[in-house]
DNA sequence: CAACTAACTTGACAATGTAAAGATAGACGT
DNA sequence: ACGTCTATCTTTACATTGTCAAGTTAGTTG
């Protein structure tokens, strides 16, 4: 089944050589016909499998989403409360993409991360990790015992994404190590 | 001069060409060759100024951020206070990647933005846009009297900074419409 | 006015995305 | 068991693109 007519499951082999061409030499130089090369197939193999190169980056999107997802949820599964889970959240939002920056480019560098959700049917309407952290959310309210009206529980959701968000887009851009305060979980996000 | 073998001001013309494609296809469909054919030059003439396309998309994220950094300063201009001042730029940060989104996929999607730094000797050390909140935060200590370590000072920038800029992305991206509370400027960003 | 040089053109090449047409081999019904 | 079907893969071809090398033009300078 190595060097046979038919690959097996070149499927999946073109997105983990997606993702390792990705990891050694950056997305720029992510081409269907290398892809193919890595996969040892003609260079228009790939069609068989994606209608264009966007949707194989996609693919590849959907599962580096999935390998951050398996970590956040494993973090928080450890976590005794709400209130902890959402700072390992944040934890390991920046220490996910300070280990490597090339996926946060990949993941919300170019497109708008819309054409995305909408690809994938899998995610209903939240993007996965967000839709997690929602669930914290919630969680910590009831835990507390919190009232908070619906649009003051989007404003404090959007607040934590966005500085968790922000803090790792320039962490990645920028280069700056900054794992910050959040080691110390006395650091509060909820004001 | 409008027909002439030297096109006279070619660089800035090509610079202007290259926001006109952006503005109107987006940042992918941008290549040296449609840029030199908006300019009636052949294909070869940009590297009379640039010497690659990556030079010339530099120019381009400074001709932006040129533009951008003239909003900023104008309203930061109009505050009475280095607080509202903050708030001010706060809502321009985010009017203004609202307004064309595709500028800020442009300067902040792709490549990291150290090496726009570098390749902008003007951006001494930091971002023009980060370096006036900068003073403006250092004014704001300045009127209310507050004493704080330049690491504290660091945490609160990287903290509004990564906030203001992380509810900018998930705009661009995700096409929220997050005017947000900061119309309101009850709405505090220092905590 | 001759030499120089920056600005531009022309022609070429390799890499790339993609379409069309053909080849292959496993599955499936009879 | 055998023929048909169909998903999978190959081959060939083409347009677009970045880039280079060599030539051309025209302004500038000695």
């Amino acid at each position: 089944m190595a060097d046979s007519y038919h690959h097996g499951n070149l499927r999946q082999a073109l997105i983990d050589a997606g993702i390792k061409i990705i990891n050694e030499s950056g997305e720029e130089s992510l081409s269907l016909r290398k892809v193919a090369a890595e996969c040892n197939v003609s260079h228009a193999a790939p069609y068989a499998h994606f209608n264009n190169k966007e949707e194989l980056i996609e693919a590849i999107k959907s599962s580096v989403t999935d390998q951050f997802m398996e970590e956040l949820e494993a973090s928080v599964a450890e976590c005794a409360t709400a209130e902890e889970a959402i700072l390992a959240m944040g934890r390991i939002y920046l220490t996910f993409f300070s280990r490597n920056p090339d996926y946060f480019v990949f993941l919300f560098g170019k497109q708008n991360i819309n054409a995305h959700l909408q690809m994938n049917k899998d995610y209903k309407n939240d993007y996965p990790p967000f839709a997690l952290l929602k669930r914290m959310y919630r969680l910590y309210l009831e835990e507390k015992g919190i009232e908070k009206s619906f649009e003051e529980q989007e404003i404090d959701l959007i607040k934590i994404w966005s500085m968790v968000h922000g803090m790792a887009s320039i962490a990645c851009m920028k280069g700056v190590k900054t794992s910050f305060k959040w080691n110390n979980p006395d650091e509060r996000l909820l004001v």
